[in-house]
DNA sequence: TCAGGGATTCTT
DNA sequence: AGAATCCCTGAC
């Protein structure tokens, strides 16, 4: 079952906890790809320096960060590497959550494919490496900056399924990867996770 | 118009 | 620890 307007009119730091244990799809030609979201970011709009929409910076490129929740965030990160963001809060704040990691479910093969371009017996020793980061994750799932301003919810080729509930218990909060930049901002416990998961991204 | 830097990843 | 690599941003 997809994931609801109210649900994703959650504030942002909810959402992002509620996001962990989900199933982030994508149905591509090729075929269906997904994996259980297992690590997320919070930008919280303007006060956030380590937001792209801090300061209410408002461009081409974060535009769509002022759009209604459930709404695609794409970027690209030097040069090279995509990120995925769920847009967030209500509309005119400029809020989103970056997906760090999955844990692969569907489409593995695929996964391997787009990731390494390879090869039945390279698959099992870099199955854990699939997925383990926001670019990794882009990368093996096909989404690229073509999503960018989707919405997750009508009918679009991306969408978040219910899966199993998450215990509070096993779920880590921490400050932001990267972020150094960002001064005070950047202790701010606006990271989750799952406890002990093997595809959450090292750091 | 242009220099600087980045919500990363892979290799050395 | 350093390179790859190029779009975005803000300043000039």
């Amino acid at each position: 079952m997809t994931i609801t307007k109210e649900f994703l009119e959650q504030p942002t730091l909810e959402l992002a906890r509620q996001l962990i244990g989900k199933e982030l799809v994508h149905e591509t030609t090729q075929g269906t790809l997904s994996g259980k979201i297992v690590e997320v970011e919070a930008y919280k709009g303007p006060e956030d320096k380590a937001a792209h929409s801090y300061g209410g910076r408002r461009t081409s490129r974060t535009e769509i960060m002022y759009s209604a929740p459930g709404h695609v965030y794409m970027f690209l990160i030097y040069g090279m590497h995509h990120c995925f963001n769920i847009v967030s809060g209500p509309i005119g704040k400029p809020e989103a959550i970056l997906i760090r990691a999955l844990e692969p479910i569907q489409g593995i093969e695929l996964m391997l494919k787009n990731r390494f371009g390879i090869k039945e017996s390279y698959l099992r020793s870099q199955y854990r490496n699939l997925t383990n980061g926001p670019g990794k994750l882009c990368k093996a799932m096909q989404l690229n900056m073509d999503l960018y301003g989707q919405t997750l919810m009508d009918n679009h080729s991306v969408s978040i399924r219910h899966s199993q509930s998450v215990d509070d218990s096993d779920i880590i909060r921490s400050p932001r990867i990267n972020i150094d930049y960002a001064e005070e901002h950047a202790a701010l416990p606006y990271r989750f996770h799952l406890r002990d998961h093997p595809h959450v991204s090292k750091a």
